[in-house]
DNA sequence: GAATATTACCCACTATTACCCACAATATTA
DNA sequence: TAATATTGTGGGTAATAGTGGGTAATATTC
């Protein structure tokens, strides 16, 4: 049996293919992790930088909420808010664990057959290889003075 | 029983060889230290200097905590998030005291055979004992300065 | 409504992992 | 010192995970 402590959390990264149809397999020491009522269900949807964010129902459901109260009069919530849930779609993985991806989200994470899914906490992020090391190691938009802040706060 | 003061605190050098499946045994002494929360858990990640990292659940879940609380909407806690947990992996160890390492780990830890188990206060490293002795050996990344601080504030 | 594409639901195969058991070497206890 | 328990290491086997594909049901398009 699961820990509580570690439900819904996800880390680390795999590589996994996907086939003609647009499944991916959902690594199972995820689906290990998930709580019971995700009942199978995550929402895919547009990530930062060009990759596929999976959320578990539950943790999407927060979210949502979180959205809700932001008021819908500012421009910049609204944006938010539209940017968010407009290319979000519900799926549920099959018998062998997998999720079908849909057409304009490969399309947008410029998916080929290979991928890497990786644990980002509380979601999953789904990415092209190449896609991800580039990302990775352009540190342009990092500053790394904050980092450094950050590393001093969060003792490793 | 163990006093509490020893909890989850790692000391001393072993040497421990992996076998053809990837397993390795957790040094008996550091197995009887630890907490009972932690359930036989542990946390493999990426360490610096190629070396394995081996956090216990608890330790872990304290950071865990620390990245939660930033939020992914800047650019840099996302790619400190991303950098902390994007080769973590969370194992049990078996009946033997056992646990199985991950092929991209190893290969990252360029791991043979044989290998050193060293505790290192909060959690535990694992090296290639020809790493751990040339970057022991290679003190040109220690700065002496922050050496001194670092004496000031902890008396040793 | 027919033709076509898409999706849901099976089944199958292979590689990997989890779960045993075994045993020698060391440490502990009587 | 003899007996017993613990520790480190190896390996066999059943179960699980990852991948591919067939087909019937459903949706879409003309």
């Amino acid at each position: 049996m699961v820990k509580k402590i570690t439900q819904n959390s996800f880390f680390g990264q795999y590589s996994y293919s996907i086939d003609t149809k647009g499944r991916v397999n959902i690594p199972a020491k995820f689906r290990q992790v998930l709580s019971n009522d995700n009942d199978k269900t995550f929402i895919i949807t547009r990530g930062e930088e060009r990759c596929i964010w999976v959320y578990p129902l539950i943790v999407w459901q927060v979210i949502v909420e979180g959205l809700s109260k932001l008021s819908a009069v500012s421009p910049n919530n609204r944006h938010f808010i539209r940017k968010t849930t407009r290319y979000a779609s519900l799926v549920e993985y099959d018998k062998q664990g997998r999720i079908m991806l849909t057409k304009p989200l490969i399309e947008y994470a410029g998916l080929d057959k290979e991928v890497y899914i990786i644990g980002a906490l509380n979601k999953l992020e789904i990415w092209n290889p190449e896609t991800l090391d580039k990302v990775d190691s352009d540190d342009t938009n990092i500053d790394a003075l904050t980092l450094h802040e950050l590393a001093k706060e969060i003792i490793l």
